[in-house]
DNA sequence: ATGCCTTGTCGCACAAGA
């Protein structure tokens, strides 16, 4: 058995929710982690996506950020929020337990905070949104079970991953502190499924609306699949949908999706 | 040139994104 896992920054259900179903229909992953839904739970189109036979778990708030899960089958112990500052109210992670015949999965599905401008608060409510993500999977890892971390880590890691590094000196998702909280993340012992994978350089899961960053291929690779050590085990293959930026009414972002043997 | 698009908000422009 396979289990198709995808994760997708859909920049607001609202105005993807057509582009969502096709792909959906099209792509057919077994679970989907979306982010930036921009919606309140009250408003996210359930009953649209449990018509092609999905689960749906939001985790979502007004205007900005909001997380959820989409599954071809019942999750188990979905839990939404980032533990570590009962202060923070911004919706960026929702994780569940997928229960297949040949196993579990954790999913941790998290939109991790831009971090721009750097001279705001954003950009150390960032570092420690991160330090929180850290402490919070290290403990994870203990369990030694098959765990993912998906999502829209906003962080370029290497100058591998964006067209002109001199163009983005500077901004939160290239600063050497946040590319440097990203290797202490991967040194937990985690592996990056699309490295692993594919290994090329400079393949990219956003860009820019402005300025014809699409056609130039002036992107950056944010989106991320990192695996527990159990979680490599099952490890298949990784993919970006890169065609679906080319498309009508597209999200800036496209789904990185990966196959596991669960 | 903190712009060039795009989205959401009780809009008549603005904040936020990356």
């Amino acid at each position: 058995m396979t289990l198709h896992i995808a994760s997708w920054n859909i920049n607001g259900i609202k105005a993807r929710i057509d582009t969502l179903l096709a792909w959906l229909e099209a792509e057919k992953p077994d679970i989907a982690a979306l982010q930036e839904i921009k919606s309140i739970d009250e408003n996210f189109p359930k009953e649209q996506i449990e018509q092609l036979g999905y689960h749906v778990y939001t985790h979502g708030q007004k205007s900005f950020n909001g997380v959820a899960l989409l599954s071809k089958f019942p999750l188990e112990d979905i839990s939404r929020g980032l533990p570590g500052d009962e202060h923070d109210l911004q919706a960026r992670l929702i994780e569940a337990r997928a229960i297949t015949e040949n196993g579990a999965m954790r999913i941790i599905g998290i939109y991790l905070p831009n971090g721009n401008p750097v001279d705001t608060d954003k950009f150390p409510y960032k570092l420690s949104w991160m330090d929180r993500l850290h402490n919070y999977v290290k403990q994870a890892l203990e369990e030694e079970e098959p765990l993912i971390i998906v999502g829209d880590y906003n962080i370029i890691p290497t100058e591998n991953d964006v067209h002109d590094p001199k163009a983005w000196w500077g901004d939160a998702l290239f600063r050497p502190e946040s590319q440097e909280k990203f290797r202490a993340f991967k040194n937990l012992g985690l592996t990056d499924a699309f490295e692993t994978s594919d290994g090329r350089p400079h393949q990219y899961t956003f860009w820019d609306y402005q300025a014809g960053a699409w056609q130039k291929n002036n992107g950056i690779r944010i989106d991320h699949i990192l695996m527990s050590p159990e979680a490599t085990d099952l490890f298949e293959n990784c993919w970006i949908d890169k065609e679906i930026r080319g498309q009508d009414k597209p999200s800036d972002h496209v789904p990185i999706c990966a196959n596991f043997n669960l």
